[in-house]
DNA sequence: TTGTAGGCGTTATCAA
DNA sequence: TTGATAACGCCTACAA
C-alpha cells in the first residue's frame, strides 16, 4: 500500500491538515515544518490520491473532448491544440470518439464517462437541429460548430462561409468557372459542409457564374476514400469542370488522387482547394491550397469559455466566438 | 446537487447497499426491490459518482497511453486502436503526449496525471538504454517497443528488422541496388529506426550489395518535414540512388515530396518504400509501398497484457509479444 | 501557524 | 436477501 497523508503526518510529527497545506502550497506554513513535511514525503514516496481529492473537491480536473475520429488529421490536430490549452489551465483532457454518428454523439452527452469530467467540449457533426434540446445539459459544455444547433450553449465557430467565399474568390481569380464541390451531404441545416458550400455558391452567383448541380459530389463521411468516391461520382457524370473545392482537406486529397488516376493534371486541367490546412496538404503532390480555420484559436477559446463556465457559478451567457481564418495558396491552384 | 445513493435508497425505502447492489448488477436482489430501486433512480435522475467509487475501489478504470504526438498519423491510428481495445474490457484511455522527448517521457512515469490511471501503455522513443532503471515502476506498465530497453517490463514489439528485410528484399527484386535511408538518427541502441535500418542493411549484405554510408539521411524527428530535410541532405551530397527506404511513412512522404520538387520520378527514377501503413500513403501520388506493422494486434496485446497485469496480483512475468506484419506493394515501387 | 472533527459518495464486512 | 457501519484518503470548517 502506498503512503497516505496520515503516514506523512505521523512521520513528520504534524497533522494531516499541515501536510495538506504543504502539498497544496498554502501560505502560512513555517519553513521549518514545510521542510520536515517535504522530507517525510520524499522518504515515504508519498503521492496524492486523486480519487480522494476529487471526491472531496467535487471536481476531477478533467475536461472531455468529443470529436468524430482521432485518425482524421483535423481532429488530431485540434485535440493536440485543446490538450495544450487545457494544460495551461491545469486541466487534463479525456478524448471521446463519436464516429460522427448521431446516436453516439447523443450518447456522449449522458455517458458515464462524461461524469468523470468537469465539462465537455463537443464537436458534433451528426446531430440535427431537432436534437438541440438534448444539448440542454446540467453541466458546463462548449460547442464547436454552429450556433444554430442550440442557442444558449456557448460555442466556438469557424468562419465557414466567409472562408469559402475567399476560396471561391481565389478560384475565380485564377480563371476557374466550373467548380465541382466534393463532400456535400443531403443533411439540411447549418453544417460546416453546407455553410462552406453556400459560401462558394454565393460568391459564384455574385460573380454572375451559374453553378451546375451536376458538379456536386456527395460524401457521407469526410475521409480520403469518401472524397475519392465523390470525385468519381462527378467524373462519371461526364460534366466538365476546371476546379474542385473539397469541403475539407482529406476530401480534396482523395479527389486529387482520383484526378491523377484519371489522367487529369492539377492545377493545369483542374485546380483543387481544400479546407483545414492539415499537415498532409503541405507535402502532397501538388501541395494543396486550403484554409487554415484558426485551430489554435478555436481550441484556446473553447477551453477558456469552458473553464470560465466552470469557475463561475451558474450557466454562462451562451457566449459565442468566431475564429479568424487564413487562405493558403499553394501549387494545387497556382496559375 | 445531484442525487446520491442515499437519496435513492430513501426514496425506494431500502438501504444504500441495496442500491449499490442494483447499480452493480449484483445477484441476490429480489425482482421487487430491484424494480423499486430502478424506479427511484429514474425518478431522481441518479448518476453514479465516480470519484467516490474510485476511492472506494482503489482503482479508476482508466489506462494511460503515452505516445509522442497525436498528430503523427501512426500514433493517431494506434491510439484509436488502443481506445477500442480498452473499451472492450471496460477501460477508458487517457492519452498523454511526450513529444518523443526524453525528459517528458521520464516525466510521464512519475507524473500526477499518471496516478489517475490504473496502468500505463508506454511508447517511448527518446529514452536510452541507460534509462532502463527508471522503468522499474510500482504500477502496471506495458511497453510498446523493444525489449532491450528494460527486461522485466512486459512489452509488445513489432517485427522491425524482419519487416525491413522484407522491404529490402522487395526493392532488390524490382532491381534496385542503391537504396537511400531516410530518417536515421545517431542514437545508439535498439530503436525502431536502427532495427529497421539493420534489417535493410543485412538483406543488402546477404545479397552481396555494399551500402554507401552517404546514402543515409538523418532525421531528428519522424515527420514529413524531417523526411524532406533528410532527403535533401542525401540529394545534396550528389550520390546516386535508385530507391529510398523511409524509416516510416511520413518520412517517406516527405522524401517523395522532395524528389518531386527535384524532378525525380517515382518509381521510374527512384522507388520509395515506407513503414506503418498510414492512411495517407494509400492516397498519395504515387501511392506508397509500406509495411503494416500490426497496429490492431499491438493495441490488443498491449491492453490484454496490461489488464491481465492489473487483475492478477504481483508483477507479471515480463511477457513479450511480437506482432505480425504485412508488406503492401503499391505504386511507389511498382516495376 | 497548526490541530481536530466531520463529511464527500461508494463499497466491503458481517449480522440479521 | 437486506441493512448498519466502518473504511477509502483528502479537504474545509472551526478551534486552539
Amino acid at each position: 500500500m502506498s503512503a497516505t497523508m496520515r503516514d506523512v503526518a505521523r512521520l513528520a510529527g504534524v497533522s494531516v491538515k499541515t501536510v495538506s497545506n504543504v502539498v497544496n502550497d498554502f501560505p502560512y506554513v513555517s519553513e521549518r515544518t514545510r521542510a520536515r513535511v517535504l522530507a517525510a514525503i520524499a522518504e515515504l514516496g508519498y503521492r496524492m490520491n486523486f480519487s480522494a481529492r476529487n471526491l472531496s473537491l467535487g471536481r476531477t480536473g478533467m475536461l472531455a473532448l468529443a470529436v468524430p475520429e482521432l485518425r482524421l488529421p483535423y481532429f488530431a490536430e485540434l485535440a493536440d491544440a485543446v490538450i495544450a490549452a487545457a494544460a495551461e489551465r491545469g486541466y487534463t483532457v479525456l478524448i471521446e470518439q463519436t464516429g460522427g454518428v448521431r446516436e453516439r454523439e447523443l450518447a456522449v452527452l449522458t455517458s458515464d464517462r462524461r461524469r468523470m469530467t468537469d465539462g465537455l467540449i463537443f464537436s458534433p457533426i451528426g446531430l440535427r437541429a431537432a436534437d438541440g434540446a438534448q444539448l440542454d445539459v446540467d453541466y458546463p459544455m462548449v460547442l464547436l460548430g454552429e450556433r444554430a444547433l442550440h442557442a444558449g450553449v456557448p460555442h466556438v465557430a469557424m468562419a465557414n462561409a466567409e472562408a469559402a467565399r475567399a476560396v471561391a474568390g481565389h478560384l475565380l481569380s485564377v480563371g476557374r468557372r466550373r467548380i465541382a464541390v466534393v463532400g456535400s451531404s443531403d443533411e439540411p441545416g447549418p453544417s460546416a459542409g453546407s455553410l462552406r458550400t453556400r459560401g462558394l455558391l454565393d460568391t459564384l452567383a455574385a460573380a454572375g457564374v451559374t453553378h451546375d448541380p451536376a458538379l456536386v459530389g456527395e460524401a457521407l463521411e469526410w475521409t480520403r476514400a469518401a472524397g475519392a468516391a465523390a470525385m468519381r461520382q462527378v467524373l462519371d457524370r461526364g460534366v466538365e469542370f476546371d476546379a474542385v473545392f473539397g469541403l475539407n482537406d482529406v476530401l480534396a486529397l482523395g479527389a486529387m488522387r482520383v484526378l491523377y488516376e484519371r489522367g487529369l493534371r492539377v492545377p493545369q486541367d483542374v485546380a483543387v482547394a481544400g479546407f483545414d490546412d492539415i499537415e498532409d496538404g503541405r507535402f502532397s503532390r501538388p501541395s494543396l491550397t486550403t484554409v487554415e480555420p484558426g485551430k489554435a484559436e478555436i481550441a484556446g477559446s473553447a477551453v477558456a469559455l469552458l473553464v470560465e463556465h466552470l469557475t463561475t457559478t451558474g450557466p454562462g451567457p451562451g457566449a459565442s466566438v468566431v475564429a479568424g481564418f487564413r487562405l493558403h495558396v499553394r501549387e494545387s491552384t497556382a496559375g
